[in-house]
DNA sequence: CATTTTACTTACTAGTTAGTAAGCTGTCAA
DNA sequence: TTGACAGCTTACTAACTAGTAAGTAAAATG
């Protein structure tokens, strides 16, 4: 017996990036079992129903989100680094790497997923925007960066584009999505 | 023998709503036979594979815009009411009916559908692409919109804002969805 | 009227899906 | 050293998946 150390995050690591890769109805027990070289049984040891599996992604991954925002790395930046910061995480880990946003892909998909994971990527995507609401607010008053209108309403829209962004760029390649980010750069600019 | 009047027609029909609906892995044959009373064999008949029926689907899509940008009641509009006429396909006909943009549905699992189908998301993406640089490229020569940046890179902006925004209207509400329009708008005041 | 074609149905297949029940084995604590 | 438990495997199920082959009834065609 093959032992694999720390099986349930490796479970969950893989998860992830198969729900950014193929979507919550694209990926099955199998593939997860096949690719650790385990039996799909193993999975669901650890994870009871294929539902449960998606809430925990998403719950480690606001978790995350929470650590992040809260640390001092990302805390004591600038107003202008945090946005950066923010979306660097879509260029770097996402669009580079072909994968999309986790809650783009399960809103996609929206009404063909569990209710309890429906609810999961509801409470994540408004973390989300409520941080990043919060960083034009603080940047726009500072005066660092400049956009008219209401801060919530283009949370809501930077939010949408690197989402929609993400998608493109699998289509139409990652250079797409780095003319969005530039171009959501030039529309912020005092 | 219950006779449907244009099956083919009828099938592409449900299968685009599906699609915006459930995403190309969220819907079967069967659910298209059921909800038609008909079996599944019939379907088949229509459209040998899956892929094939996707592929109708935005081909046929693909063609409506082609015929709709072409068409004078479009064409002959002013630049504002082109734009204006851009985002209420994507108000009336998508947020207000939970619905998602069909490129958006499968760009989000494009490594999941069929080689076929992910060329024609590719050709519809880039072909809506195309009128809204055109039609933002006018618009900002003529004075009657203003935007700093390329117009290419404004358009991708807009259309990955679109995209991005029914998604986030499955699980925040269309209310959400109307202020990313309306944020969309202020951005492009003169 | 005979024949072909259209639009199905019936009945099936092989593969995949999430999920389960029971058994096995190495580790660790008492 | 015994027993509990974690972490699996083996072996299975029922439901669903896309897809097929053969047959049928009605309509179109010649």
């Amino acid at each position: 017996m093959v032992k694999i150390e720390n099986s349930k995050r490796t479970i969950l690591n893989l998860a992830e990036s198969l729900l950014q890769d193929k979507g919550f109805n694209g990926f099955s027990y199998a593939h997860i079992a096949n690719e650790l070289g385990v039996k799909n049984a193993a999975i669901h040891y650890h994870f009871a129903t294929k539902e449960d599996l998606g809430v925990a992604v998403v719950q480690r991954y606001r978790e995350r989100f929470k650590l992040w925002i809260n640390n001092s790395r990302v805390k004591d930046l600038s107003h202008e680094e945090k946005l950066d910061w923010f979306l660097r995480i879509y260029t770097d880990f996402r669009a580079d790497k072909g994968k999309v946003c986790l809650v783009g892909s399960m809103e996609a998909e929206f009404n063909s997923i569990p209710e309890g994971l429906q609810s999961e990527v509801q409470l994540l995507h408004k973390e989300m925007l409520d941080w990043l609401r919060g960083t034009l607010t603080e940047g726009r008053d500072a005066g660092v960066i400049a956009f008219n209108g209401e801060p919530v309403n283009k949370a809501a829209l930077i939010m949408s584009t690197l989402q929609g962004g993400l998608q493109m760029a699998r289509a139409l390649g990652s250079k797409k999505f780095h003319d969005v980010v530039t171009q959501i750069k030039v529309d912020l600019l005092v």
